[in-house]
DNA sequence: ATTTCCCATCGATGTCTGTCAATATGTATC
DNA sequence: GATACATATTGACAGACATCGATGGGAAAT
């Protein structure tokens, strides 16, 4: 799966094979938790798209680790992409995966 | 959440609340699972778009209490209907379902 | 009624996952 | 280097979940 484009094939085209669907679940998954839906959310709405990890714990009332662990799926998953500045790290959400996802979701539906 | 309505809020509006996220991770839990990925894929891929429940644990090559499981999870996740035909269960795809919640993942993006 | 077939439910099991306290890593400042 | 602070990693634990064998309930046919 590379940069912007499609990040899985159709949900409603020709039949999913084990493959596929394991990818896709893959990036479900990856959306399918309220901490972490929240967390795209709350950035999302970020000024300028990027969020500071330091507001998010007491934004969502989940102890550091906590966070951490939620950014890094989310980031693995392609959803989120990080950027380190001085002590601090700053996400923002990759739209282009959003919307291929989105995409599989339909399709030729 | 009724008949043919948006599932959930927009991820990429206003922040979600705690509520709204648990909402939405609930469908996109139900179908953040390979087999229940390649369930829906397969009962959208059907002829006129109902498919027999006896056919599925060999497709998918899984146990028949396997299979009745994850058709339950779909359905009360609003995902697939199902129809009673003498003995046998007929299933098919909520499509307004399944675009509801595509729409919930971009909205305002 | 009995048999047969389909599907759902139950019980058990192994695995995955969300959570946090404690600790480590990293980055900047003094 | 020493200190202070932001974030990541580790370890542990409880709850959730996918899976399947065994069983139960319902529907049709004989």
């Amino acid at each position: 799966m590379s940069a912007d484009e499609p990040c899985c094939p159709p949900l409603l085209g020709p039949p999913l094979d084990e493959r596929d669907a394991v990818e896709l679940a893959t990036i479900l998954k990856a959306l399918a938790d309220p901490v972490r839906l929240r967390l795209v959310s709350l950035i999302a709405a970020s000024e300028d798209g990027w969020a500071c990890a330091c507001d998010l714990p007491a934004a969502l009332d989940r102890a550091q680790p906590t966070i951490s662990h939620h950014l890094s799926q989310l980031v693995k998953a392609g959803i989120l992409e990080r950027e380190q500045r001085g002590k601090w790290a700053w996400f923002r959400v990759r739209t282009p995966q959003l919307a291929a996802l989105q995409e599989s979701l339909t399709a030729t539906a």
